[in-house]
DNA sequence: ATCCTTATTGCAAAAAACTGCAATAAGGAT
DNA sequence: ATCCTTATTGCAGTTTTTTGCAATAAGGAT
């Protein structure tokens, strides 16, 4: 698998080590659809790897996402969720039904130019999540009293 | 005073109370200069109100922020930290250093303004953070083999 | 001022994240 | 194939966030 020895050359020139763990986890992810959260991975990843603890799998994800080769998103719980930074994208995630439309990264290319052009600075790939009420959801009251101490009903 | 007074219509109207704990958080969270999180915010809060659980704190935040009082951000840490909601602004920050650029929200207006346009969407208010690295810590390596283990030494 | 409804809080216990340190195991060198 | 250095992992324990439920207290009505 020519992405296998990519990814071998791209962490040993940095001086990271390949390990069970983290081909697990990295390919976890690849197969993944959508985020999956540290609890998520480390279950699915239990299934390959008995032995895994969860705490590997925090400093992997972690770890991927220093390196560059995964990032961080806080979905609408505002729980961690990671994915890998391929085909780069950000998220509206509606906070009542929790549905999400994805948009492009090129569509925020053009700001994040002239950000990093005004701000000496250096921009990751962020994948960003910004939160509001979807098409359907608009029309009811985002937060009405009533739905008060039930709000994962929704 | 006028914003107590404000405050407490604006919650009234929508069926919500003002309790003691409310107003502590809130005014921690008015004199504030940056965010805070859950658990700084219980720290002094506990001052004045020493009863204070830090469930509570977690959920008024939670609810501040649902409220559209206040907002949500995460630290360069992941950590989550609350604040005001007035004056929009966002931020970069450098994973290196932590050091904090402040973006006025008009920068994004545009951009925004269009995706809700395009997807029918309302957003609220996010307070982005974006990550990257600031001038001076472009210099250096961003994630030399050496750190590994000592991150927040830097 | 007192009563009533029900939004909020506190408590206790669980789940999720994170840390320090000793043991393990990549992978370059011999 | 074996040795060596040190990046990574696992373990045990701590802190941070959440959650369910009964007790408490806002604030409108009487």
């Amino acid at each position: 698998m020519s992405c296998e020895a990519d990814l071998a050359k791209t962490l040993r020139e940095r001086g990271y080590r390949i390990t069970s763990q983290r081909r697990v986890i990295l390919h976890i992810l690849r197969q993944a659809s959508d985020h999956l959260t540290p609890g998520e991975v480390f279950r699915q990843a239990q299934a390959s790897l008995p032995g895994l603890t969860e705490t590997t799998v925090y400093r992997t994800l972690e770890f991927l996402a220093q390196v560059g080769l995964a990032h961080a998103a806080f979905g609408s719980s505002g729980k961690r969720a990671y994915e890998l930074s391929e085909h780069a994208h950000h998220h509206l995630t509606c906070r009542k039904c929790g549905h999400e439309i994805e948009i492009p990264h090129e569509r925020f290319a053009a700001l994040f130019a002239a950000l990093e052009a005004e701000n000496d600075f250096s921009l990751a790939h962020n994948h960003i999540t910004l939160f509001g009420l979807c098409k359907n959801c608009q029309r009811e009251n985002e937060f009405s009293s009533e739905e008060q101490g039930r709000r994962k009903a929704d």
